[in-house]
DNA sequence: GTCCGGTGGT
DNA sequence: ACCACCGGAC
């Protein structure tokens, strides 16, 4: 086991110094730079996640920069990005951080909303160079796949320290996520050209997650709502329902999921306008 | 386990 | 039409 798991980090290493991709966070240590990538990242395409990064660090330098600024202006620019609770989240965290750098909260990053375990291990591995796994979609499907196990997670747990021995931690990271980008991509992995083949387990778990239709859902009408009112400051829910044609009682339950979510107000008068807080 | 958006690949 | 995308909160 200890031969497969060296084999595994030679192999890989080797693999992604001659094919790492090149993005423009890669070569900072700012934790808020790398904090901010990490936000805009999850569940989203890479390649996107770019583009707004480099629009939102510009705009916001610092987390005073964002603190400083309105959710109304955050959410502008998250506009097209999607699960906008992540900027709502992320600009509750610039709050913190102005008030507490990271550094003075180090190693605690889950104190920040939106920051759970990856996050936390990403800021830790490629701010400060600490020797942890950032465990994502990709890390985990590689595991299952070369190990033959069914739990990632718990295998990591395990065997996370022998992975990260004699290692960077950032580049080991960072070669588990281009790897599983483009060889042991999810669908269609290319099993005929991978460095891992001979010593791989190729086990592929039947394990289906389920979808729920994003046409006519919650989800959809959320995004529309939000969508008008960074046009509109206000608008009265007679307009929205006329604007959106969506019945009364779908649209109320994304409104007050809306609310809910901090990310918008409900007045007594049935206007509605983003949250400015 | 479910919800949270928008996009691109297949 | 289905699936995944450098997850997290509840």
């Amino acid at each position: 086991m200890e031969i497969k798991t060296r084999k595994l980090k030679q192999n890989l290493l080797s693999w992604y110094r001659k094919n790492k991709r090149t993005f423009s966070w890669r070569n900072t240590n700012n934790p808020w730079k790398i904090f901010l990538v990490e936000i805009i990242s999850q569940q989203t395409q890479i390649n996107r996640a770019d583009d707004y990064y480099k629009k939102f660090i510009k705009e916001f330098p610092t987390p005073e920069s964002m603190a400083r600024s309105s959710l109304k202006k955050v959410l502008e620019l998250w506009s097209g990005l999607g699960y906008n609770n992540r900027a709502k989240r992320l600009y509750e965290s610039s709050k913190i951080l102005s008030e507490s750098s990271f550094d003075s909260i180090n190693p605690n990053f889950e104190i920040l909303p939106g920051v759970g375990p990856y996050t936390k291990n990403a800021i830790l591995s490629f701010a400060y160079g600490d020797s942890v796994l950032a465990i994502d979609t990709n890390l985990e499907r590689i595991i299952t796949r070369y190990f033959g196990v069914d739990d990632a997670k718990d295998y990591l747990k395990r065997y996370s320290q022998s992975l990260l021995k004699k290692v960077n931690s950032k580049d080991l990271n960072q070669a588990f996520m281009d790897f599983g980008s483009m060889v042991c991509t999810s669908l269609n992995p290319s099993c005929d050209i991978c460095p891992l083949e001979t010593e791989c387990s190729k086990y592929f778990s039947k394990i289906k997650k389920s979808y729920q239709k994003f046409e006519g859902s919650n989800r959809e009408i959320r995004g529309k709502v939000l969508k008008l009112l960074l046009n509109e400051d206000q608008i009265s829910k007679e307009e929205l329902t006329n604007k959106l044609g969506e019945e009364e009682g779908k649209l109320n339950k994304a409104l007050h999921g809306l609310q809910k979510d901090n990310l918008l107000i409900i007045k007594k008068n049935n206007i509605i306008e983003i949250n400015s807080k």
